[in-house]
DNA sequence: CGCGTTTGACCCGCGC
DNA sequence: GCGCGGGTCAAACGCG
């Protein structure tokens, strides 16, 4: 790992310019809506139309949503099994590039905790959250099933320290 | 020795 | 009510 040269700041979505003068040939930021579209509900097959919104257009604009809805989970205890904590989603953050590989170093320490294959993708999911204690961050990378050579990576969350790097 | 990674199983939410 | 999908955690192993 971290045998890639890219170098993504912390959580600025503006660093893009850091990915430009990386090796990535091409550098985009899209928000969760823009490919939320291709969800399918549950028989993918009868010629999917997925993706039929060009991504490649220059998407520049990068929009933060979520809304800081701080709510105050009531985790009492550790109760056995049933009754997880149930967390609201605070910042969410998507954006594709090209690059050979998946893992780009953000200055930050991930943790893989799970991998998943994509139905109608023989691409395969990773999962990584922060290694550093506190930070209820959480980082999703997926390979783009129409360009295999473009990575999506989705930020999840905020994080509570301060960049290393 | 520490921790990051890996794979499988389990759980939850929702759809039908 | 059950099934499917997605997501997460856990244990073990390997590597640094």
């Amino acid at each position: 790992m971290s045998n890639n040269n890219f170098k993504l700041p912390a959580d600025l979505p503006e660093s893009r310019e850091y990915v430009d003068q990386s090796n990535f040939e091409f550098s985009e930021y899209l928000t969760f809506d823009d490919w939320l579209d291709e969800e399918d509900p549950t028989s993918n097959a009868s010629g999917f139309t997925h993706h039929q919104n060009p991504v490649h257009h220059q998407a520049n604009e990068v929009s933060e949503f979520g809304g800081s809805e701080s709510h105050v989970e009531g985790s009492s205890s550790r109760e056995g099994g049933s009754g997880r904590e149930r967390r609201e989603v605070k910042e969410r953050f998507a954006f594709k590039t090209i690059s050979e590989v998946e893992i780009l170093d953000d200055g930050f320490k991930w943790r893989k905790y799970g991998k998943k294959m994509v139905k109608n993708s023989p691409n395969p999911r990773n999962y990584y959250r922060c290694s550093i204690d506190g930070c209820p961050v959480k980082k999703r990378v997926e390979r783009d099933r129409d360009d295999p050579r473009y990575v999506i990576t989705t930020y999840e969350g905020v994080h509570n320290h301060e960049s290393s790097s």
